[in-house]
DNA sequence: GATGAATGAGTCTTCATTCAT
DNA sequence: TATGAATGAAGACTCATTCAT
């Protein structure tokens, strides 16, 4: 009578499941990623994988090889688009260096930093071990392309005299290394501790983009005494 | 009595075993802090624990209650002798605090961030969804007081008129991600990428200290309206 | 309209699959006839036979309820037609005893026991613990009824006095047996072994098929003119 | 009071299980013996072998590596000594050829043929395809050694003129092949058709046993007295 | 008729933990 | 104390079978 099926004259039992082979890898990453972030790989189990997401266990054979190919697939998954959408935005930008950096920076916090997706990051620094040609893969294709945009947008700003010469390569390391290990933070520790009353994200991250374009800001041309320093 | 050997005076018959109720629990400490970093918490063995030990597997619970307390005892054991050298560095110290903050820093690098126990961070960030109580631990005792040794550094600097005015709280973060995130890079990420020509670690933490410190540097005097930012 | 299909009239879409009631039980039956004799009953996955036979799953079981229904079906379909042949050419035979069983024997290898289908009997052999009920038929339609008509060869042979008087039952067994197990020997065993230089099949024939005949042959009619023979 | 526990006077609470390190080998393999013989290998489940050894299933697995290396120690264990005991006898023995070779047919069958060890040839037969290398084993480590055992023992009959020059590489199989078939149906098809009223075994043996010595028996010395034996 | 996505019971295997010795 | 044999709960993975399309 009434039942939450979708024939309501008849009074057809609803169907023990249904076909959405699209639909379902999507679903099955999802809901993997959220065990994956809340527990960790080993900790997490595939049954507990495929009820989040709504099949049985087999489904998820159906689509993976396994648990390590699932987490493969939900790393490459979650974190690849986000590469190439920085980059698109990078690429697409007129904007002055300083302007650019800075946006690059918040933009970085904002859709990944201070989302769950920061906890990939910490799962593959995590399996790292158990996992090498994924560390490979995060490396080649997250980090080193995160930096080399980062380090493109530094020369940019050198060639145009718009920020003072720097050691690039090193420079990056420390730009991006306060907001990674403070997203990673935010993603285990922090939950564990309710109370720890950290300086609030807003002001750190104010707090370093002041820092970076300060320490790019071109030296004052002046006769000043401060380049004798 | 002095003798670290076997009763000599009592003609019993040579143990099959040694009673080394001290030596024991340093031993098992070391070997499984060893494969707690290689490996991850779940990936690692108490049989492999207790063989690399040299014991087996049932002394382990003689002097653990079992996995947890043993990953415990080993998180706690090998960080807490560290925070307390630095803090007593830094007590007993009383050179000016540009030469204080960059000691400090090298030092943490060398005989922390460039060690095996750089994986402990790892660790803990790792597994602190399952070991809330040992995130905790680690917040509290190890970082907080970490970052309440660098920032009384600064804060002396500061009143003694050595550093410019800063927002010690948020610079705190700031000097210290670098090098912990290239610590814990460098016990994950990189043992898998051995083509991964990265800057070296010298260099970077030539930049970083110079860095740190030209951002430290007190305002020129000068006439400037500057001061007034 | 041009369409392969079988219904000229009507301008059915070509259907995505064909219509192949006939045809596919005996596709399917030998699909599975390969994959149950590489691998064995319970390492054959119906997935396979399917794919094999070129169709799917589910269709497999449209024509056969189950797994075990599919490997009776194999055995008696396989099985059943040669029997019956035997039976056929040796009530068609008007030659002489001796020739005609030595022909049977040839016979018999050359149509089964060199051939694929000695795998079933292996198979059935293998299997009788856990399929009863296709034990039971396989000895009363196949072997029974081999033995019946090889006792019928023989006794035919003795009643006309071109064989001495032997112990019928027990002797076909011995006229069977060494056959029946190079025939297995042979889908089994051998081709794990390349190198196993066995006599060549041939050679054994031979000396069987004459060994049986010596057995057989009528003993001299006492004063002893048949040594010439 | 008549417990068969052995503290008669303390109520010890009977120990949850023995350190049973010597008998736990053997008892296992007892138990898989049985229920590969019964089932067939891909049908025991090791919960069930565990189970008939009074063991935990994680016991079994301290003792064998899995289900694999379990098959094949009991087929190594159960059949090596006979083929050893075999062949001492044979080495040890004096008798006249025909004696020797008759006892040789007659022990096989009772120590080998007779018994639940037979299944181990049908359960070698039949898995081949999935153990090669057990196959291999088997062929090479008895079956071999059995027919050079027979083979000595006809070739010393000819060669003192016991018995008649023969194509020894294929009797041997002509003389094995009825005992070994036999045997294999016993424990396989047999047990399934009660009625199958078969010839009864000493029956057909006897039959054998005259039968492979008449092949044998030398030739008449040419005048021929001997159509009086 | 045909398909193949979905199911879930069944099995092997691992390993933290216990306890008889 | 020390040992390591024994346990058993837990989890990855398979595959015969079902059923919505």
């Amino acid at each position: 009578m009434a039942s939450p099926s979708h024939h309501p004259a008849r009074s057809a039992p609803p169907p023990r499941w249904e076909r959405r082979k699209e639909a379902r890898p999507g679903e099955l990453l999802d809901a993997a990623l959220d065990l994956f972030v809340e527990r960790g790989y080993a900790a997490t189990r595939l049954d507990d994988v495929a009820a989040r997401a709504g099949v049985s266990k087999g489904t998820l054979y159906l689509y993976y090889t396994g648990k390590e190919d699932l987490f493969k697939a939900v790393v490459r998954r979650n974190i690849l688009p986000l590469i190439e959408a920085f980059e698109r935005d990078v690429a697409e930008s007129s904007a002055r260096s300083a302007e650019l950096l800075e946006r690059f920076l918040r933009q970085w916090w904002s859709s990944f930093g201070a989302t769950r997706l920061a906890s990939i990051a910490k799962l593959v620094v995590g399996e790292a071990g158990n996992f090498p040609e994924l560390a490979q893969f995060f490396q080649l294709e997250i980090v080193a392309r995160n930096a080399a945009l980062l380090g493109s947008i530094v020369e940019r700003g050198v060639r145009q005299h718009e920020f003072r010469p720097v050691d690039v390569g090193a420079s990056i390391h420390l730009w991006m290394a306060p907001l990674v290990l403070r997203a990673i933070w935010m993603q285990s520790i922090l939950p564990c501790c309710p109370v720890a009353a950290e300086v609030p994200v807003e002001r750190m991250l104010d707090a370093h983009v002041r820092h970076v374009l300060a320490a790019l800001e071109p030296l004052p041309a002046l006769p000043g005494p401060r380049g004798a320093s």
